[in-house]
DNA sequence: GTCTATATGTGGATAGAC
DNA sequence: GTCTATCCACATATAGAC
Protein backbone atom coordinates (compact mmCIF):
# COMPACT_ATOMS: atom_id res chain seq x y z
CA UNK A 1 0.00 0.00 0.00
CA UNK A 2 2.89 2.29 -0.23
CA UNK A 3 2.27 4.43 -3.28
CA UNK A 4 5.61 6.15 -3.22
CA UNK A 5 8.62 5.09 -4.44
CA UNK A 6 11.19 4.44 -2.07
CA UNK A 7 14.64 2.83 -2.89
CA UNK A 8 15.75 -0.78 -1.90
CA UNK A 9 17.56 -0.81 1.63
CA UNK A 10 16.63 2.67 2.79
CA UNK A 11 15.04 2.42 5.79
CA UNK A 12 11.48 3.70 6.08
CA UNK A 13 9.82 5.21 8.30
CA UNK A 14 6.40 4.61 8.54
CA UNK A 15 4.62 2.01 12.02
CA UNK A 16 3.92 -1.07 9.69
CA UNK A 17 7.29 -1.35 9.14
CA UNK A 18 9.26 0.15 12.19
CA UNK A 19 10.70 -2.87 12.73
CA UNK A 20 11.80 -4.69 9.63
CA UNK A 21 8.96 -5.37 7.05
CA UNK A 22 6.47 -7.28 6.80
CA UNK A 23 8.44 -10.61 6.03
CA UNK A 24 10.53 -10.41 8.33
CA UNK A 25 7.63 -10.67 11.07
CA UNK A 26 6.22 -13.46 9.30
CA UNK A 27 9.67 -15.31 9.65
CA UNK A 28 10.11 -15.18 13.31
CA UNK A 29 6.01 -15.59 13.46
CA UNK A 30 7.23 -18.77 11.90
CA UNK A 31 10.22 -19.41 13.17
CA UNK A 32 8.83 -19.75 17.25
CA UNK A 33 5.96 -22.00 15.86
CA UNK A 34 8.83 -24.34 14.39
CA UNK A 35 11.47 -23.57 16.93
CA UNK A 36 8.55 -24.41 19.48
CA UNK A 37 7.72 -27.58 18.51
CA UNK A 38 11.18 -29.56 18.85
CA UNK A 39 13.83 -26.68 19.37
CA UNK A 40 16.84 -25.73 17.15
CA UNK A 41 18.13 -28.76 15.96
CA UNK A 42 14.79 -30.17 15.12
CA UNK A 43 13.42 -27.68 12.89
CA UNK A 44 14.91 -26.98 9.56
CA UNK A 45 15.51 -23.40 7.28
CA UNK A 46 13.07 -25.12 4.84
CA UNK A 47 10.04 -25.62 7.14
CA UNK A 48 10.09 -22.13 8.90
CA UNK A 49 10.65 -20.61 5.46
CA UNK A 50 7.54 -22.99 4.16
CA UNK A 51 5.71 -22.18 7.15
CA UNK A 52 6.26 -17.92 6.85
CA UNK A 53 5.26 -18.21 2.93
CA UNK A 54 8.52 -17.59 1.46
CA UNK A 55 11.28 -19.35 0.04
CA UNK A 56 14.06 -20.94 2.18
CA UNK A 57 16.25 -18.36 0.08
CA UNK A 58 14.15 -15.30 1.00
CA UNK A 59 14.21 -16.10 4.40
CA UNK A 60 17.97 -16.21 4.18
CA UNK A 61 17.94 -12.87 3.16
CA UNK A 62 16.44 -11.65 6.24
CA UNK A 63 18.76 -13.45 8.39
CA UNK A 64 21.97 -14.76 7.31
CA UNK A 65 21.78 -18.35 8.98
CA UNK A 66 19.62 -20.53 11.19
CA UNK A 67 21.76 -19.55 13.92
CA UNK A 68 20.92 -15.93 13.25
CA UNK A 69 17.44 -16.39 13.02
CA UNK A 70 17.21 -18.01 16.63
CA UNK A 71 19.10 -15.79 17.69
CA UNK A 72 17.36 -12.96 16.76
CA UNK A 73 14.10 -14.81 17.80
CA UNK A 74 15.13 -14.94 21.53
CA UNK A 75 16.47 -11.09 21.25
CA UNK A 76 12.63 -9.95 20.39
CA UNK A 77 10.48 -12.70 21.93
CA UNK A 78 12.35 -13.03 25.19
CA UNK A 79 11.40 -9.85 26.89
CA UNK A 80 12.04 -9.28 30.72
CA UNK A 81 8.82 -8.08 31.89
CA UNK A 82 8.96 -4.46 32.32
CA UNK A 83 7.07 -4.28 35.29
CA UNK A 84 8.84 -6.56 37.51
CA UNK A 85 9.72 -4.06 40.09
CA UNK A 86 8.48 -5.40 43.26
CA UNK A 87 10.50 -5.96 46.27
CA UNK A 88 10.58 -8.28 49.48
CA UNK A 89 8.03 -10.85 49.76
CA UNK A 90 5.97 -8.95 47.51
CA UNK A 91 8.38 -10.29 44.54
CA UNK A 92 6.72 -13.78 45.03
CA UNK A 93 3.33 -13.07 44.27
CA UNK A 94 4.71 -11.05 41.35
CA UNK A 95 6.64 -14.30 40.12
CA UNK A 96 3.11 -15.93 40.15
CA UNK A 97 1.08 -13.40 38.09
CA UNK A 98 4.57 -13.84 35.59
CA UNK A 99 4.16 -17.40 35.55
CA UNK A 100 0.45 -17.50 35.07
CA UNK A 101 1.05 -15.07 32.23
CA UNK A 102 3.39 -17.15 30.51
CA UNK A 103 1.47 -20.14 30.20
CA UNK A 104 -1.07 -17.84 28.68
CA UNK A 105 1.55 -17.89 25.60
CA UNK A 106 2.36 -21.81 25.29
CA UNK A 107 4.26 -21.17 22.52
CA UNK A 108 6.65 -19.24 23.56
CA UNK A 109 6.86 -21.03 26.69
CA UNK A 110 7.38 -23.87 25.16
CA UNK A 111 10.11 -22.27 22.94
CA UNK A 112 12.07 -21.28 26.04
CA UNK A 113 11.46 -23.90 28.18
CA UNK A 114 13.17 -26.46 25.53
CA UNK A 115 15.75 -24.12 24.27
CA UNK A 116 16.83 -23.87 27.74
CA UNK A 117 17.61 -27.68 27.85
CA UNK A 118 19.14 -27.77 24.73
CA UNK A 119 21.50 -25.46 24.97
CA UNK A 120 23.22 -27.60 27.87
CA UNK A 121 25.97 -28.26 24.87
CA UNK A 122 28.29 -25.99 25.03
CA UNK A 123 28.27 -25.67 21.10
CA UNK A 124 24.75 -25.20 21.00
CA UNK A 125 24.16 -21.54 19.19
CA UNK A 126 22.33 -20.22 22.75
CA UNK A 127 24.64 -21.68 25.30
CA UNK A 128 26.07 -18.43 26.27
CA UNK A 129 22.27 -16.76 25.61
CA UNK A 130 20.62 -19.18 28.38
CA UNK A 131 23.85 -18.58 30.41
CA UNK A 132 23.63 -14.87 30.81
CA UNK A 133 19.80 -14.66 31.12
CA UNK A 134 19.89 -17.36 33.91
CA UNK A 135 22.62 -15.59 35.68
CA UNK A 136 20.85 -11.95 34.86
CA UNK A 137 17.64 -13.06 35.77
CA UNK A 138 18.77 -15.06 39.37
CA UNK A 139 21.04 -11.96 40.32
CA UNK A 140 17.99 -9.35 39.86
CA UNK A 141 15.79 -11.75 41.96
CA UNK A 142 18.14 -11.95 44.73
CA UNK A 143 18.43 -8.58 44.80
CA UNK A 144 14.46 -7.53 45.23
CA UNK A 145 14.38 -9.92 47.67
CA UNK A 146 17.02 -8.76 49.61
CA UNK A 147 15.40 -5.88 50.26
CA UNK A 148 13.21 -7.25 52.32
CA UNK A 149 15.89 -8.73 54.52
CA UNK A 150 16.65 -4.42 54.93
CA UNK A 151 13.12 -3.58 56.38
CA UNK A 152 12.80 -6.72 58.37
CA UNK A 153 9.95 -8.45 56.29
CA UNK A 154 12.64 -11.41 55.76
CA UNK A 155 14.59 -13.14 58.11
CA UNK A 156 18.03 -12.19 58.09
CA UNK A 157 19.64 -15.47 57.94
CA UNK A 158 17.83 -16.25 54.69
CA UNK A 159 20.32 -17.48 52.27
CA UNK A 160 18.84 -16.17 49.19
CA UNK A 161 21.02 -17.20 46.46
CA UNK A 162 19.33 -21.06 47.07
CA UNK A 163 16.09 -20.04 47.61
CA UNK A 164 16.05 -18.14 44.19
CA UNK A 165 17.41 -21.54 42.73
CA UNK A 166 14.52 -23.23 43.76
CA UNK A 167 12.53 -20.65 42.58
CA UNK A 168 13.90 -20.51 38.75
CA UNK A 169 14.38 -24.33 38.86
CA UNK A 170 10.46 -25.07 39.93
CA UNK A 171 9.75 -22.29 37.08
CA UNK A 172 11.63 -24.35 34.38
CA UNK A 173 10.86 -27.87 35.71
CA UNK A 174 6.88 -27.34 36.23
CA UNK A 175 6.67 -25.49 32.64
CA UNK A 176 8.39 -29.01 31.33
CA UNK A 177 5.62 -30.85 33.22
CA UNK A 178 2.49 -28.45 32.46
CA UNK A 179 3.72 -29.45 28.44
CA UNK A 180 3.77 -33.09 28.82
CA UNK A 181 0.72 -32.94 30.48
CA UNK A 182 -1.88 -29.96 30.45
CA UNK A 183 -4.37 -32.06 32.88
CA UNK A 184 -3.07 -30.30 36.28
CA UNK A 185 -2.80 -26.97 37.45
CA UNK A 186 0.13 -25.60 37.37
CA UNK A 187 -0.22 -22.13 38.87
CA UNK A 188 -1.69 -23.95 41.31
CA UNK A 189 1.73 -25.77 42.37
CA UNK A 190 3.30 -23.42 41.38
CA UNK A 191 1.51 -21.33 44.25
CA UNK A 192 1.66 -23.93 46.68
CA UNK A 193 5.65 -23.33 46.41
CA UNK A 194 5.44 -20.10 46.97
CA UNK A 195 2.91 -20.35 50.55
CA UNK A 196 5.87 -22.98 51.71
CA UNK A 197 8.88 -20.62 50.76
CA UNK A 198 7.16 -17.67 52.05
CA UNK A 199 6.55 -19.35 55.46
CA UNK A 200 10.17 -20.09 55.40
CA UNK A 201 11.32 -16.48 54.90
CA UNK A 202 9.51 -14.81 57.45
CA UNK A 203 11.11 -13.92 60.43
CA UNK A 204 10.29 -16.03 63.38
CA UNK A 205 7.55 -14.05 65.18
CA UNK B 1 39.61 -65.80 25.83
CA UNK B 2 37.03 -68.31 24.98
CA UNK B 3 38.47 -71.34 23.81
CA UNK B 4 35.76 -73.33 23.44
CA UNK B 5 34.18 -73.40 20.05
CA UNK B 6 30.60 -71.36 19.88
CA UNK B 7 28.11 -71.35 17.46
CA UNK B 8 27.07 -67.81 16.56
CA UNK B 9 23.86 -66.73 17.62
CA UNK B 10 23.87 -69.48 20.78
CA UNK B 11 23.18 -67.65 23.95
CA UNK B 12 26.48 -67.98 25.98
CA UNK B 13 26.27 -69.17 29.51
CA UNK B 14 29.29 -67.50 31.37
CA UNK B 15 29.12 -64.10 33.37
CA UNK B 16 30.93 -61.65 31.07
CA UNK B 17 28.73 -62.08 28.10
CA UNK B 18 25.53 -62.48 30.30
CA UNK B 19 23.72 -59.39 28.84
CA UNK B 20 24.93 -60.05 25.39
CA UNK B 21 28.44 -59.44 24.59
CA UNK B 22 31.52 -57.13 24.96
CA UNK B 23 30.93 -55.21 21.77
CA UNK B 24 27.54 -54.35 22.97
CA UNK B 25 28.54 -53.27 26.15
CA UNK B 26 30.97 -51.03 24.72
CA UNK B 27 28.31 -49.58 22.26
CA UNK B 28 25.95 -48.86 24.74
CA UNK B 29 28.84 -47.03 27.24
CA UNK B 30 29.46 -45.11 23.90
CA UNK B 31 25.71 -44.30 23.38
CA UNK B 32 25.50 -43.20 27.05
CA UNK B 33 27.98 -41.09 26.44
CA UNK B 34 27.48 -39.42 22.82
CA UNK B 35 23.61 -39.12 23.56
CA UNK B 36 24.42 -37.46 27.32
CA UNK B 37 26.29 -35.16 25.15
CA UNK B 38 23.44 -33.14 23.14
CA UNK B 39 20.64 -35.51 23.59
CA UNK B 40 19.26 -38.19 20.44
CA UNK B 41 18.77 -35.35 17.69
CA UNK B 42 22.64 -34.16 17.81
CA UNK B 43 23.98 -37.71 18.13
CA UNK B 44 25.24 -40.05 15.08
CA UNK B 45 25.16 -43.48 14.87
CA UNK B 46 28.80 -43.10 13.21
CA UNK B 47 30.12 -40.84 16.39
CA UNK B 48 28.65 -43.86 18.70
CA UNK B 49 30.23 -46.66 16.66
CA UNK B 50 33.83 -44.58 16.88
CA UNK B 51 33.45 -43.99 20.52
CA UNK B 52 32.77 -47.70 20.74
CA UNK B 53 35.86 -48.87 18.47
CA UNK B 54 33.19 -50.35 15.46
CA UNK B 55 32.16 -49.62 12.40
CA UNK B 56 28.93 -47.91 12.21
CA UNK B 57 27.74 -51.00 10.46
CA UNK B 58 29.29 -53.15 12.89
CA UNK B 59 27.15 -51.01 15.67
CA UNK B 60 23.88 -51.84 13.64
CA UNK B 61 24.45 -55.43 13.76
CA UNK B 62 23.39 -55.32 17.73
CA UNK B 63 21.41 -52.65 17.29
CA UNK B 64 18.81 -51.86 13.99
CA UNK B 65 18.57 -48.63 14.23
CA UNK B 66 19.71 -45.50 16.54
CA UNK B 67 15.87 -45.22 17.80
CA UNK B 68 16.34 -48.75 18.85
CA UNK B 69 20.04 -48.11 20.13
CA UNK B 70 18.64 -45.23 22.72
CA UNK B 71 15.43 -47.32 23.83
CA UNK B 72 17.67 -50.32 24.97
CA UNK B 73 19.95 -47.80 26.40
CA UNK B 74 16.94 -46.11 28.63
CA UNK B 75 15.83 -49.56 29.57
CA UNK B 76 19.54 -50.83 30.62
CA UNK B 77 20.26 -47.36 32.83
CA UNK B 78 17.19 -45.94 33.70
CA UNK B 79 16.47 -48.98 36.16
CA UNK B 80 14.36 -47.63 38.99
CA UNK B 81 15.90 -48.02 42.51
CA UNK B 82 15.70 -51.06 43.87
CA UNK B 83 15.64 -50.11 47.62
CA UNK B 84 13.14 -47.17 46.98
CA UNK B 85 10.79 -48.34 49.86
CA UNK B 86 10.26 -45.49 52.17
CA UNK B 87 6.93 -44.48 53.66
CA UNK B 88 5.16 -41.67 54.85
CA UNK B 89 7.93 -38.46 55.93
CA UNK B 90 10.81 -40.69 55.10
CA UNK B 91 10.24 -40.95 51.45
CA UNK B 92 11.74 -37.25 51.61
CA UNK B 93 15.01 -38.43 53.15
CA UNK B 94 14.96 -41.01 51.00
CA UNK B 95 14.21 -38.76 47.86
CA UNK B 96 17.54 -36.50 49.18
CA UNK B 97 19.73 -39.61 48.97
CA UNK B 98 18.67 -40.57 46.06
CA UNK B 99 18.94 -36.91 44.27
CA UNK B 100 22.77 -36.92 45.86
CA UNK B 101 23.35 -40.29 44.18
CA UNK B 102 22.19 -39.34 40.90
CA UNK B 103 24.97 -36.87 41.11
CA UNK B 104 27.54 -39.15 40.97
CA UNK B 105 27.20 -40.43 37.90
CA UNK B 106 26.74 -37.01 35.81
CA UNK B 107 26.77 -38.93 32.70
CA UNK B 108 23.88 -40.60 33.36
CA UNK B 109 22.02 -37.94 35.02
CA UNK B 110 22.79 -35.55 32.26
CA UNK B 111 21.15 -38.49 29.70
CA UNK B 112 18.37 -38.36 31.52
CA UNK B 113 17.73 -34.86 31.98
CA UNK B 114 18.27 -34.24 28.25
CA UNK B 115 16.44 -36.54 27.11
CA UNK B 116 13.14 -35.60 29.13
CA UNK B 117 12.98 -32.26 27.41
CA UNK B 118 13.81 -33.21 24.14
CA UNK B 119 11.15 -35.95 24.41
CA UNK B 120 8.15 -33.30 25.01
CA UNK B 121 8.24 -33.39 20.73
CA UNK B 122 5.66 -36.10 20.14
CA UNK B 123 7.57 -37.53 17.61
CA UNK B 124 10.72 -37.81 19.66
CA UNK B 125 11.52 -42.07 20.27
CA UNK B 126 11.62 -41.71 24.41
CA UNK B 127 8.04 -39.97 24.02
CA UNK B 128 5.89 -42.42 25.68
CA UNK B 129 8.87 -43.73 27.45
CA UNK B 130 8.95 -40.43 29.87
CA UNK B 131 5.61 -40.01 29.11
CA UNK B 132 5.12 -43.72 31.15
CA UNK B 133 8.12 -43.11 32.92
CA UNK B 134 6.70 -40.05 34.87
CA UNK B 135 3.55 -41.44 35.19
CA UNK B 136 4.81 -44.35 37.09
CA UNK B 137 7.41 -42.24 39.73
CA UNK B 138 4.31 -39.72 40.25
CA UNK B 139 1.72 -43.07 41.26
CA UNK B 140 4.46 -44.78 43.58
CA UNK B 141 5.66 -41.49 45.68
CA UNK B 142 1.97 -40.56 45.92
CA UNK B 143 0.73 -43.92 47.08
CA UNK B 144 4.27 -44.05 49.67
CA UNK B 145 3.80 -40.34 50.91
CA UNK B 146 0.00 -41.34 51.51
CA UNK B 147 0.73 -43.67 53.92
CA UNK B 148 1.94 -41.30 56.02
CA UNK B 149 -1.63 -40.10 55.98
CA UNK B 150 -2.96 -43.19 57.07
CA UNK B 151 -0.96 -43.23 60.35
CA UNK B 152 -1.35 -39.59 61.56
CA UNK B 153 2.28 -38.61 60.10
CA UNK B 154 0.82 -36.28 57.60
CA UNK B 155 -1.88 -33.88 57.55
CA UNK B 156 -5.15 -35.66 56.09
CA UNK B 157 -6.34 -32.53 54.16
CA UNK B 158 -2.33 -33.02 52.49
CA UNK B 159 -2.86 -32.72 48.24
CA UNK B 160 -0.11 -35.01 47.69
CA UNK B 161 -0.89 -35.15 44.04
CA UNK B 162 0.56 -31.66 43.90
CA UNK B 163 3.59 -31.95 46.07
CA UNK B 164 4.63 -35.07 44.22
CA UNK B 165 4.50 -32.60 40.95
CA UNK B 166 6.12 -29.96 43.23
CA UNK B 167 9.23 -32.62 43.62
CA UNK B 168 9.86 -33.99 40.74
CA UNK B 169 9.37 -30.66 38.71
CA UNK B 170 12.39 -29.55 40.94
CA UNK B 171 14.45 -32.37 40.51
CA UNK B 172 14.14 -32.07 36.93
CA UNK B 173 14.56 -28.04 37.23
CA UNK B 174 17.98 -28.22 39.94
CA UNK B 175 19.52 -31.09 37.77
CA UNK B 176 19.41 -28.43 34.87
CA UNK B 177 20.81 -25.92 36.76
CA UNK B 178 23.26 -28.15 38.13
CA UNK B 179 24.18 -29.56 34.87
CA UNK B 180 25.02 -25.95 33.41
CA UNK B 181 26.60 -24.27 36.34
CA UNK B 182 28.25 -26.87 39.15
CA UNK B 183 29.44 -24.07 41.52
CA UNK B 184 26.27 -24.52 44.01
CA UNK B 185 25.14 -27.21 46.32
CA UNK B 186 22.23 -28.74 44.45
CA UNK B 187 21.50 -30.97 47.28
CA UNK B 188 21.87 -28.63 49.48
CA UNK B 189 19.05 -26.22 47.92
CA UNK B 190 17.26 -29.84 47.33
CA UNK B 191 17.21 -30.83 50.85
CA UNK B 192 16.04 -27.03 52.17
CA UNK B 193 13.01 -27.76 49.88
CA UNK B 194 12.10 -31.16 51.77
CA UNK B 195 12.46 -29.16 54.92
CA UNK B 196 9.52 -26.62 53.96
CA UNK B 197 8.01 -29.49 52.18
CA UNK B 198 8.30 -30.88 55.31
CA UNK B 199 6.73 -27.93 57.19
CA UNK B 200 4.14 -28.27 55.01
CA UNK B 201 2.82 -31.66 55.41
CA UNK B 202 3.09 -32.30 59.06
CA UNK B 203 -0.09 -31.82 61.00
CA UNK B 204 -0.93 -28.89 63.14
CA UNK B 205 0.56 -29.96 66.42
C1' DG C 1 13.62 -8.55 -2.04
C1' DT C 2 12.61 -12.81 -3.69
C1' DC C 3 13.36 -16.39 -6.63
C1' DT C 4 15.72 -20.95 -9.16
C1' DA C 5 19.56 -23.67 -9.30
C1' DT C 6 23.19 -25.70 -7.15
C1' DA C 7 27.26 -26.75 -4.18
C1' DT C 8 28.56 -29.35 -0.40
C1' DG C 9 28.08 -31.88 3.57
C1' DT C 10 26.09 -35.30 6.75
C1' DG C 11 22.75 -38.30 8.27
C1' DG C 12 20.59 -43.23 8.74
C1' DA C 13 20.21 -47.46 6.75
C1' DT C 14 20.88 -51.51 3.26
C1' DA C 15 23.58 -55.12 0.44
C1' DG C 16 26.82 -58.17 0.37
C1' DA C 17 31.85 -59.76 1.05
C1' DC C 18 34.66 -62.05 4.44
C1' DG D 1 30.01 -60.52 13.83
C1' DT D 2 32.26 -57.17 11.58
C1' DC D 3 33.63 -55.02 7.65
C1' DT D 4 33.56 -51.98 2.80
C1' DA D 5 30.82 -49.93 -0.43
C1' DT D 6 26.87 -47.58 -1.56
C1' DC D 7 22.19 -45.48 -1.67
C1' DC D 8 19.22 -41.91 -0.75
C1' DA D 9 17.07 -38.34 1.86
C1' DC D 10 17.72 -34.08 3.77
C1' DA D 11 20.24 -30.08 5.61
C1' DT D 12 22.59 -25.38 5.35
C1' DA D 13 24.32 -22.14 2.59
C1' DT D 14 25.98 -19.72 -1.82
C1' DA D 15 25.68 -17.76 -6.74
C1' DG D 16 23.32 -15.37 -9.67
C1' DA D 17 18.88 -14.28 -12.42
C1' DC D 18 14.88 -11.25 -12.24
Amino acid sequence: MTLAPRRPGTPRGRDAVRKGGRTRAAILVAAEKVFSEGGYRAASVASIAEAAGVSQQGLLYHFPSKEALLLNLLAERDRPADDADATGLAVLDELSSQFSSSMQAPELLRLLTIIVSEALAEDHPAHLYVRNRSADVHADLVERLGRGVADGQIRPDADLDIDVVLIRALINGLSVEWLFNQDFDAVAAFDRFLRLLRDGLQPPQ
